[in-house]
DNA sequence: ATCATTTACCGCCATG
DNA sequence: TTCATGGCGGTAAATG
C-alpha cells in the first residue's frame, strides 16, 4: 500500500516538476475521500536548497527519510546558476546536471536500497539522470525530456531510452518525460495503486485529462490546416469512445472519414499519438477498468460491452497493459459501497 | 499453450 | 522542388 512518499531535493530543482509531486502526493484531500500520504521533502543534509529560479525551499527532512518511503520521487534539476535564465540565443545542447557533488554517495545508496526493497523509484524529466547515477536504469526501459534523451542514452549506455513516450514504468522504476508528463506518470501510479475511480477523480480535481497512456508520443503534432477544408479526427475520436462496443476496423473508420486506409492510419498516428488499433485498445481497457470497479458484470459481459470479442481477448490485453488479471483488478479496486 | 487465419502496421515508391 | 496521398508487400500482432 502506497503511504509514505519522499521527494529528493537538490539545488537547482525545477519548481514545476517538484510542484507536480507536491500536488499529487503532498496535498491532503482526505476530506474528499482521496488517499492521504506521509509526504516528505528531503535534501541531502536537511538544509534549504535553491530552486532553479533562485528562491529557497526549506525541506522537511534529510535523506534518512528515504528509508521509510514506499515511493521515492526525483524531480528535475537543471543546469546553470539559479536565477539565470538561459538566453534564447544559446543553442548549445542543454546539459542537465546531476553528477558530483550533487548526486552524493549517500543519495545513490538510499535510492538503491529503496529500489531493492521494492519501493517505487520515479523521476520527472531530467531527474532520470539521478536514477541513472544510482544504476537503476541499467537494463531498463526509461525516458526523459526529449531534449535530454540523447544525453541520457550517452551517459548510461545500458539504459534503454525511449525518447518518444510520456512515461515508462519498468517494474518499480518509472521515468517520465518533460514537465507535464510527470502528471501523467503520477496519475498512472495512483491508478495502479488506488484504481481508476480515484485516479479519474483526482484528474478532474487537478483539471487535467484523466488518462494519457505512457506510450503516447511526446509530440502530438497539431493539425495545421493547409487547406480551407481542414479536417481533424477529433469528432471521430469522440464518436469512437461512445461506440467502443462496436467492431471497428481501419478500413471502416477510413471510409467513415472519407480517406484511404493508408492516409487514415497515417493521420491518426500523427494526431492521436497512437495507431488506430492501439488507441482503441487503450480506450476499451479504460472502459473495462471502470466497469470492473463499478459493476458486478461478468468478465464476459464486460468484454462484450467494451468491444473485445470475448473474455479471452480482454484478459490478454488487460494483463499485458495493466499488469493484472481483470479478476484480480476487480478484487483490489471494487468499492464495497 | 498452440495454431491457422485475419488484420494492422509501416517502409517504400509512384502519382499528382 | 516539395508535399500529401494512397497502393503494395513484408512482417508483426491480434483473433478465435
Amino acid at each position: 500500500m502506497l503511504k509514505n512518499v519522499a521527494v529528493v531535493l537538490l539545488d537547482n530543482v525545477a519548481p514545476f516538476e517538484l510542484g507536480v509531486l507536491c500536488e499529487v502526493f503532498g496535498t491532503d484531500r482526505g476530506a474528499d475521500g482521496f488517499p492521504v500520504y506521509d509526504f516528505s521533502l528531503c535534501s541531502l543534509d536537511g538544509r534549504p536548497v535553491r530552486a532553479r529560479p533562485g528562491f529557497t525551499i526549506t525541506p522537511t527532512h534529510d535523506l534518512s527519510a528515504l528509508d521509510d518511503a514506499d515511493l521515492v520521487a526525483v524531480p528535475a534539476f537543471e543546469a546553470g546558476a539559479p536565477g539565470q535564465p538561459r538566453p534564447a540565443s544559446d543553442t548549445r545542447p542543454v546539459e542537465p546536471i546531476t553528477s558530483d557533488p550533487q548526486t552524493s554517495r549517500e543519495l545513490i545508496e538510499a535510492l538503491q536500497r529503496a529500489e531493492a526493497r521494492g519501493a517505487y523509484v520515479i523521476s520527472v524529466c531530467s531527474g532520470a539522470f539521478v536514477l541513472g547515477d544510482a544504476g537503476l536504469l541499467d537494463g531498463r526501459r526509461c525516458t526523459t525530456h526529449w531534449r535530454y534523451a540523447d544525453a541520457l542514452a550517452a551517459r548510461f549506455p545500458l539504459a534503454k531510452v525511449d525518447p518518444n513516450v510520456l512515461y515508462v514504468a519498468d517494474d518499480n522504476v518509472m521515468t517520465s518525460a518533460g514537465t507535464a508528463a510527470g502528471i501523467d506518470l503520477c496519475l498512472h501510479l495512483v491508478r495502479a495503486e488506488h484504481g481508476s475511480a480515484i485516479a479519474n477523480a483526482l484528474a478532474r480535481r487537478m483539471v487535467v485529462p484523466p488518462h494519457r497512456s505512457g506510450g503516447q508520443a511526446q509530440f502530438v503534432e497539431a493539425p495545421v490546416p493547409r487547406t480551407a477544408t481542414a479536417e481533424t479526427l477529433e469528432p471521430l475520436l469522440e464518436w469512437l469512445v461512445t461506440t467502443l462496443d462496436e467492431q471497428h476496423t481501419v478500413d471502416s473508420l477510413a471510409a467513415r472519414v472519407h480517406m484511404s486506409p493508408r492516409t487514415f492510419a497515417r493521420r491518426f498516428r500523427a494526431e492521436a499519438g497512437a495507431t488506430p488499433h492501439d488507441w482503441l485498445t487503450g480506450q476499451r481497457l479504460l472502459m473495462a477498468r471502470q466497469l470492473l470497479e463499478d459493476t458486478d458484470l461478468a468478465i464476459e459481459g464486460i468484454a462484450t460491452r467494451c468491444g473485445f470479442g470475448n473474455a479471452a481477448t480482454l484478459r490478454h490485453h488487460f494483463s499485458k497493459r495493466v499488469g493484472a488479471t481483470p479478476q484480480a483488478y476487480r478484487t483490489t479496486f471494487r468499492c464495497d459501497q
